[in-house]
DNA sequence: CACGTTAAATAGGAGTCCTATCTTTATCTG
DNA sequence: CAGATAAAGATAGGACTCCTATTTAACGTG
């Protein structure tokens, strides 16, 4: 094998297969956001919002979405007029605003998220190892694209203060959270839980290293 | 935690991470097309064709990519313009036509292929074992994503009448190609083979049992 | 050969998405 | 503390995606 020259294919052909399930992704989000009325961007703004009740500035929106922020102005200005969404000051920094669900956008994102998906009836087709498998190369490759800036800090369990992975070893629910007080295996780690809290980037490396030697 | 009266939540956290792999494809995307003066759809019909030196009715690009119809008489329209694509009268019917890439845009096609990719550049991270693991993953949602009529037949090793899974077992290289007459594992499994033919569904059903087995 | 079906184009409109350019406020320096 | 620099956001302008509904032409069948 000569890396030298070529580079390695099976990153490319990996990426293909993420590429045609991210076309059929879109088209799950154009069905469940038109029913609403809305569009993918306009839906996946909400799905973000949904989980952070405190609220987020557009450039954030615009980081986590991957868009310019004149991008996200058009389209915050359409959930405004569309009253699912409202921008107030930012009492903290007088040139920033914050971007908030109403009820009415709380609501939708509600439906948003219980509707149907094609991927996801996929992927409840396959076994409960496969899933824990496919989440943990998930949770690797949100990392890797976390440190190489590609991506905007996630609230990984993996690098929240209360993970302690494999504390139970040898168990099905191998890990512990503190901050539940419970058990959990692979196949529950979260990818962007609501409580969790930035560990130090020293223990954040030990947490690592415990949880891919697990 | 009840998981019996809702369903299982994993499916859809695991489509959740998709969805945050699918949005660096878009921002990879954007950026490879950028430098060709392309967008994102563009470059995808770019991508598609040029592997497809037979060309493809506009219908079936729009079929490929989940657009619809006259979504994809935009693109190919502005294709055209651009002078990476032609459409010609399909000679077996009247009413059809063939887009086929021109030599501009063969080569746009490639310099995209080869373009940088954030999302590859993170697979490329996983150990051989994982990779292969992702890619087995992959191959399993394609197929049910195709058994559920969500995107159109795909051209895998798996339903191909040159395959023969395990035809090694217990080596490296389990499985086996007959068009290239050489032993393949499952790191090397295509998920767009230009050689492919599709198998007798009864075949395709037995091929499935043993690669699954395997 | 009339009939329903199919492939594609067209019309019309909403909205994404970009870059470039402003305005305003914050922050950093001498 | 004044002035320069940086940062958050809005606005302008333009290309283009994407939809549904409609139209045109050609296929297939009874």
């Amino acid at each position: 094998m000569d890396h030298a020259s070529n580079p390695d294919p099976v990153p490319t052909r990996l990426r293909e297969g993420f590429e045609r399930i991210a076309l059929v992704l879109r088209a799950d989000l154009w069905s469940a956001a038109g029913m609403a009325g809305l569009n993918p961007t306009q839906a996946q703004v909400l799905a973000l919002l949904s989980a952070r009740p405190d609220g987020l500035r557009p450039k954030e929106i615009a980081a986590h979405l991957a868009v310019s922020a004149p991008s996200m102005a058009d389209t915050l200005a359409a959930l405004e007029r569309k009253a699912l969404l409202r921008r107030t000051p930012d009492p903290a920094d007088a040139r920033a605003l914050i971007a908030r669900l109403t009820e009415d956008g709380l609501a939708a994102g509600r439906s948003l998220a219980s509707a149907a998906s094609q991927v996801a009836a996929a992927l409840s087709q396959l076994s409960a190892a496969e899933q824990a498998g496919l989440l943990r190369a998930q949770i690797k490759l949100i990392r890797a694209l976390q440190l190489a800036g590609a991506i905007p800090v996630q609230r990984l369990c993996v690098s929240c203060r209360h993970f302690r992975p494999n504390a139970h070893p040898g168990e099905a629910a191998a890990h512990h959270c503190d901050f539940v007080n419970a058990a959990i295996g692979d196949r529950d780690l979260r990818l962007d839980c609501g409580e969790h809290e930035e560990a130090d980037p020293a223990v954040q490396a030990a947490t690592w290293t415990d949880f891919t030697q697990g």
